[in-house]
DNA sequence: GCGCAAACCTAGGACTGTTAGGTTGCAGCT
DNA sequence: AGCTGCAACCTAACAGTCCTAGGTTTGCGC
């Protein structure tokens, strides 16, 4: 019989589209394995386990969201920059519900701590800020509301939240724009608390 | 033998309960049962299946938190009522964090439309808000910021996202010190756009 | 063409969700 | 006290999922 071809990436690649397809939470060894048309067991020699899959789709999904968030604020900035991020973050959201719900899961610190992702994350996210003349610790502080909001903002459209007939593109820009006003009147950390 | 006594009530107290222990995807049908000293059959009785234990979980924790965010900002306005709604709302989010997780699930709109959660919640947040002397559409985008940037950053502090050392409780307290001037601040839409 | 590592399989155990239908305890009525 | 009815609870069974242990085959490098 015809082998699959198997392989790490390749599994956990069509894992991601699965979840794309029918949901993270849904993406399940049998599933998997019958889209490979192969039996359950065999995906246990390309993946440790379920948590193991699913890390993995996680740091793709990153990755690929990190990616595109990067090529879409490359040369810009204040709120060029700042809208940039922000609807490369939406779009992934949208266009890859799977994998951008898989962003969301908790991961193992010495995972986080040996992957490219983060820190990639975190340049591209600093850099983003840098018009906008924010120094420490208000750097910190503008990435982690930018951060909620911009991951609440999808999360609670994904999920459906919002009910009201006002556009979610518009009130997204509009959000957007407060966004913006916010970061040039950040209220100043004068005590440089720690 | 005497019988548990149970009630679909009771049950899905239990069930909140036992997602605050073990967290909210933990909850399963047969661990429940265990706690009841019970066959996995007889909850049946009381909840159609998980998805209805799942969403009543979800109904009774959203209940809880809008009346406790409703006391804390009762006779509140401006900054006070923002801080007083954020910070119960981020208290209950890390007081009962299975039952807050339950809250974030997708709800079907049929239960939506005949559970006086969502109208109890919209008249809370909005009625917040009221001091800042927003009107519509303005205040439906206030909201939906809002709403997304407490969601997402509860999120993200419950799932370890936030790696730096600066302390999470004062990176919150900044992000309200900022969402206040922003509300203060706000753009308003000329357009009077739908 | 031989060997070996990787790819894949069979078999099976443990847990979960769910249904169908049976039994039993309890409240209230007579 | 005895009957009756309903709700609480049970047994039995099946399907789906996760995972392990150990066996077989395929294809690539020599």
């Amino acid at each position: 019989m015809a082998r699959a071809g198997l392989t790490a990436a390749r599994v956990v690649e069509a894992a991601a589209d699965l979840a794309d397809d029918v949901g993270f939470e849904n993406v399940t060894v049998s599933a998997l394995a019958r889209q490979f048309g192969v039996k359950d067991a065999s995906l246990y020699s390309h993946v440790k386990n379920v948590q193991d899959l699913r890390t993995r789709v996680a740091l793709l999904a990153g990755g690929e969201m990190i990616d595109r968030i990067g090529v879409a604020v490359a040369g810009r900035a204040g709120k060029d920059a700042l809208v940039a991020f922000a609807n490369a973050y939406r779009a992934y959201a949208l266009e890859r519900p799977g994998r951008y719900a898989a962003t969301q899961i908790r991961i193992d610190p010495a995972v986080v701590a040996e992957s490219s992702v983060f820190r990639r994350t975190a340049e591209v996210t600093y850099g983003m800020l840098r018009g906008y003349g924010l120094s420490e610790p208000d750097l910190t502080d503008a990435v982690r509301l930018l951060r909620s909001t911009f991951h609440g903002y999808c999360g609670l459209e994904a999920s459906g939240g919002f009910g009201a007939p006002r556009g979610v593109q518009t009130s997204w820009e509009r959000a957007l724009d407060a966004l913006h006003v916010l970061l040039e009147h950040w209220p100043r950390d004068e005590t440089k608390a720690a």
